[in-house]
DNA sequence: GTCTATACTAGGATAGAC
DNA sequence: GTCTATCCTAGTATAGAC
């Protein structure tokens, strides 16, 4: 089994459970791995397994939200494909989002440089692109940051209100929050 | 010690390092009780003391968020007075959101009513203010959601960063987002 | 590269004295 | 109501065979 099947399952697994709540077992229960095959793999254990997972959202950031932004097409056009591929990979809001996990307790200090970096490049990328929509850098900026918060905070709301509602509506209404109405 | 200094005390820590992350032998350690006095004031352990830090922050949610919304004054002073609540409840987005450690993995089965029976009610108070204040239903109950979702995204957001300016901004806009400009 | 077996630590929980 | 001592399980990690 090799590292490129693995680690998106690692990725699954540590934001539906948070840092904390990932045992070893429980991953070698979901990747069909012995616990000694995952020290195999991941010779400095969760930390490391952890830091790898960042890593390739940091890959998938760049590839699937930032990507369709930089894109040529209208600002509109760019805004909706990328709110479908971020609607995907929280599958509706179903999936929970990874910084919430990775930042609880004392996994906050360990990967908090790693998780700002990933969020600081896709807020550029939203910003950058109300600019070229003829925005004012800091409304642009602004706008941009109320969008990544719309959607973690809708994430967090679904989720406690049990209901993908929230969730579904914020991603219809992301290119408007960038460009307005 | 009596249950008023402990309760306080465990929602602390269940916000700072989630479900999971809380250990007996912390809470031990920060509110200065061994091991067998917390079992003698919360004898089914870990799982009774966040459910009755859930009871007691729904008090607060009613007694601190919903009740200015509900108190007399205009629409727009009661918005700030709970934005003032909000911003030093999360100590001015340092601290992180209950919701997010008691809704990972397991705990979510545990917790989800109660957590979303707290967040409707907080909803249902800025809604009902909407109401009042001239907006149809649906749109009331529209804004407020986005009140708590820019909420509890900004906490994450200010988080991953590492930079409490989001956070401030939303506290701020607060009043502007259920009446408009 | 994967397994079984095992060592060791940390976490949850309780018994019984004071 | 609090403590010390203890039990048991779960969790992390490693050794060594295949």
């Amino acid at each position: 089994m090799s590292r490129q099947t693995i680690v998106p399952e690692l990725l699954e697994l540590f934001r539906k459970f948070g840092y904390d709540g990932v045992t070893i077992a429980r991953i070698s229960e979901a990747t069909g791995l012995g616990k000694a095959s995952l020290y195999h793999h991941f010779p400095q254990g969760k930390e490391q397994m952890a830091r790898e997972v960042l890593s390739f959202v940091d890959q998938a950031v760049n590839d699937y939200f930032v990507a369709p932004l930089r894109a040529a097409g209208s600002p509109k056009q760019r805004l909706t494909n990328m709110a479908k591929v971020v609607e995907e990979f929280y599958d509706c809001g179903n999936k929970s989002c990874l910084i919430e996990g990775l930042t609880l307790g004392d996994a906050n200090e360990l990967f908090q440089e790693l998780i700002g970096a990933s969020v600081e490049s896709w807020l550029q990328a939203l910003a950058d692109l109300g600019v070229e929509a003829g925005l004012p850098k800091k409304i642009a900026r602004e706008r941009a940051e109320n969008i990544v918060i719309a959607i973690q905070g809708a994430l967090v709301v679904s989720r406690a209100l049990g209901n993908r509602g929230p969730f579904r509506r914020i991603i219809r209404d992301i290119p408007s929050m960038l460009l307005g109405n």
